[in-house]
DNA sequence: GTCAAATATAAACATATTGCAATTTACTTA
DNA sequence: TAAGTAAATTGCAATATGTTTATATTTGAC
């Protein structure tokens, strides 16, 4: 026990998971954690629409997942924190181990 | 990068986040990792209803985060997975830091 | 200045999630 | 068996979220 007592910031966790819930999302992080990419490049890649791919990236900027820098007409977008990608690389790991039988008492 | 380059499994880490992304769901989480609880205690630690207790278990139940066990009339729960502890632990860890500008340009 | 390209925003809509109230199920004891 | 307690389930209204469509902004080329 003791590995997550913090009395404050459970509802900064919460909205940080909110942020994270989202297959698109999931998938636009993950590109933009190869290499930094544009907007355009990111809606090709996922095919989504352009729209659809900024209001995802707006919302990770919001909470500082992704930055942006505009290069003439192109704006980039790259990994702000890689403590959360390594948050996610977690998740990943954990949803591929092999299920344990549901609900099993000791 | 690669640290996060999975292809499949986006789809359940995306649920897994989604099932996180709730505060009365992290809350009853971090109480169970304090050590194993009764639905009735919980929904009194929290001073959430019972029923919405229940709710929120069968939740975290399904995507296999806390197991169930029946002793007489209660029913107590416990975390399965002492890795996602340590998911959320990281989670809070990152929301705790610093913030920095957010979608800064060069 | 106009035009085209890349990105961002806004409005509208569909769907999903949340929380509450009422009910039901599971278990124990008398 | 009936009664009492703990937990789970169901139905419903309110809210939040995801997606599309249309429009606006920004920048570079002319």
């Amino acid at each position: 026990m003791g590995s997550m007592d913090a009395e404050i910031g459970l509802s900064a966790a919460a909205q940080l998971f909110k942020v994270l819930g989202n297959e698109s999302r999931l998938w636009l992080l993950r590109l933009i954690d190869e290499e930094p990419r544009t907007v355009g490049a990111l809606a090709v890649a996922t095919d989504l629409s352009q729209p659809l791919v900024s209001q995802h990236l707006r919302t990770l900027r919001q909470v500082g997942l992704v930055a942006a820098s505009r290069s003439g007409k192109e704006v980039t977008y790259r990994i702000v924190d890689r403590h959360v990608t390594h948050v996610i690389a977690d998740a990943l790991a954990h949803v591929q181990e092999p299920a344990l039988d549901p609900g099993a008492a000791d």
